[in-house]
DNA sequence: GCATTCTCTTTACATAGGATAAGAAAAACG
DNA sequence: CGTTTTTCTTATCCTATGTAAAGAGAATGC
């Protein structure tokens, strides 16, 4: 008995959430098509919603000394938005951009904030998301501090992250291991000739 | 009209706690005093409890290719504690060391989660307590990815994080900016002819 | 389908950081 | 105290990555 709609049996990967519960998510949510190279979030600007891919990839960057840094990317059937923003009610610092055009669920976070208020299973899956994002940043930050370039694109070459290399331009993967794209193109060249 | 215990102080940072929350914390606490290099928890490990310092400072380590990394620091006023462990339920990846004799205050993870099920206030705690920790990870992770070690370090020197510099051995700090002993010395010596 | 633009690779050069080892300084300890 | 151990610095050498520029290749658009 998988319930029906993409995004809830997303949010019950965290949680179980009640039929009741659930109504008061759907109201919230309007369907959006950001297209190529448009932002969900531009620097500077406040964030005010959180949305969820249904189809595309989106990436995520900082701008340092003029230079855009691609720090994550989002595909479809995730959560993806200025938490930071949000939740700090602070300008946004980063930049969501779509690589694709990219079709989402789009919720205002003030909404979410309700259904934090109104129900325990909101809070409950509110937690739960937030330790899986920040199980997944220690994880990211140790391979930063602890593992080579080298070793880190191996990784993402044998892990459940295939995607960002099949699908993700070679500029944004390099910024995302911490380097340059001309020393990914080596770090290719010296794997190939193994 | 502050409360009178420091680690309920500590939580009403995030959220306010009634008397009766508090109490049912308050009864799973326990006192205890970890010495230098002991630890409150080592790798492979179950993590089976958190705690809060009262006073000392400890350093949170992972192993790779048979080196410490340290990648963390706690001190006095702040909350300590295998979180990954805890919440997958898998052996510990880190060792959580005391640098000096810590004394602390320590709760099981088990009774933590009690807390969530039986109080929505708990449960929104949770929430808060583990969104900040994401946003500290998140500033972590992309300053690693966008700024030079040199940068890190002058970033430390100036930041609120002082702390790490008066009290924490050279070596840990290394670490901690993704660097070798070596050169966090050559960057000091750079720094001190400017 | 041709031209333009963007992306990736390659080269040459400069440099910061890694590895190792040895010495100086500081801390711990009996 | 004085000895031992640990921590920090310095020196040498080496290598991986950064920078800049040019060329090859792919994708895009008119």
């Amino acid at each position: 008995m998988t319930s029906s709609h993409p995004l809830r049996r997303h949010i019950e990967q965290f949680t179980p959430i009640s039929d009741e519960d659930w109504a008061m998510m759907e109201a919230l949510l309007t369907e959006r098509t950001i297209r190529k190279h448009e932002c969900m979030i531009r620097e500077g600007g406040m964030g005010r919603e959180l949305g969820y891919i249904l189809e595309g990839e989106m990436r995520h960057y900082y701008t340092y000394h003029g230079e855009e840094k691609t720090t994550y990317f989002y595909f479809e059937n995730s959560l993806v938005g200025p938490y930071i923003s949000c939740i700090t009610g602070q300008p946004s610092q980063l930049t969501i951009e779509a690589l694709s055009d990219t079709k989402l669920l789009v919720f205002p976070y003030t909404g979410l904030q309700k259904l934090y208020a109104q129900s325990k299973a909101w809070e409950r899956f509110g937690r739960v998301l937030t330790e899986y994002l920040a199980i997944g940043l220690e994880e990211r930050m140790v391979g930063l501090l602890t593992q080579s370039p080298e070793e880190r694109y191996t990784q993402l070459l044998s892990s459940n992250k295939k995607k960002i290399i099949e699908r993700i331009p070679q500029q944004h993967i390099a910024n995302y291991l911490g380097i340059t794209p001309v020393s990914l193109s080596r770090i290719r060249k010296r794997l190939s000739e193994k």
